[in-house]
DNA sequence: TCAGTACTACGAAGATTTTCGTTGACAATA
DNA sequence: TATTGTCAACGAAAATCTTCGTAGTACTGA
């Protein structure tokens, strides 16, 4: 019997993971002063969501030190994947060209970020072939 | 003052909408019977919904007949653009290319969604410039 | 040693979402 | 007309998610 990393993080849950991912493994105060930045939420608030994606195993902790250090369990780019794979499921019904079309026509889109894309179709198609 | 149509439908919102969307104004029955070849759904509840979303502003209704008439208030596309739109800033800051990456990561891409995807960015390129 | 500070743990209030049961209106029909 | 079936309205339970206050513990410097 093992736990599941299977769930996606909610929505408060994803800015924590967010700042994980950028400054890698931190305290609830490191997260708590990034997360400030942008909005205002109580230190507890913060040290609270953490001990649940403790218990879910979204994070895991060093206790080593009096302030714990938490980290992300998954790799970015796993979560992402994961986050981005419900949408293409529940909105577009899987089509990429789909979703696509919508993440485009939402925007302007850049010169350089259409070269971008057009790398990636290349890239990936040499990779699979 | 007026309603903004623009927070983002729930995930059992979305499922409604999805209905709305291919079958066009709908019954709440038919919506039900829609919903029930998926997931086991109390007729009730997806009334509940309906009447949820019209006070939301999502969906309005035709009340002619006994069985009132639902109907999404904006166009699939346009929720969809918001939908995908939400999640390329949550979680991958704005950039559509790296949308696409994760996107594709997922699953492997036939030959023909490569081909659709490419003509999309010609397209898209060609309508902007 | 004592006061102050930095932390964690815990519980719980609030908000939002999801799901139904019940009721009463109305209509079709036996 | 009495019975049965369809439907909307309403309220409310249950499940999640979000946010913090309070309490207690450990460390730190005077």
């Amino acid at each position: 019997m093992f736990k599941e990393p299977l769930q996606k993080p909610t929505a408060s849950e994803l800015e924590i993971l967010r700042v994980l991912w950028s400054r890698g493994p931190s305290t609830v105060r490191e997260v708590h002063e990034a997360l400030s930045e942008k909005k205002d939420l109580g230190y507890t608030t913060v040290l609270k969501l953490l001990q649940i994606m403790t218990a879910k195993g979204t994070v895991r902790r060093d206790e080593g030190q009096r302030a714990h250090v938490y980290e992300a369990c998954q790799p970015a780019t796993e979560t992402k994947r994961q986050l981005v794979g419900d949408v293409l499921q529940r909105v577009f019904e899987g089509s990429a060209s789909e979703l696509m079309i919508h993440a485009l026509e939402g925007r302007r889109t850049s010169k350089k970020e259409l070269e971008e894309l057009r790398c990636l179709l290349d890239e990936y198609e040499r990779r699979t072939r």
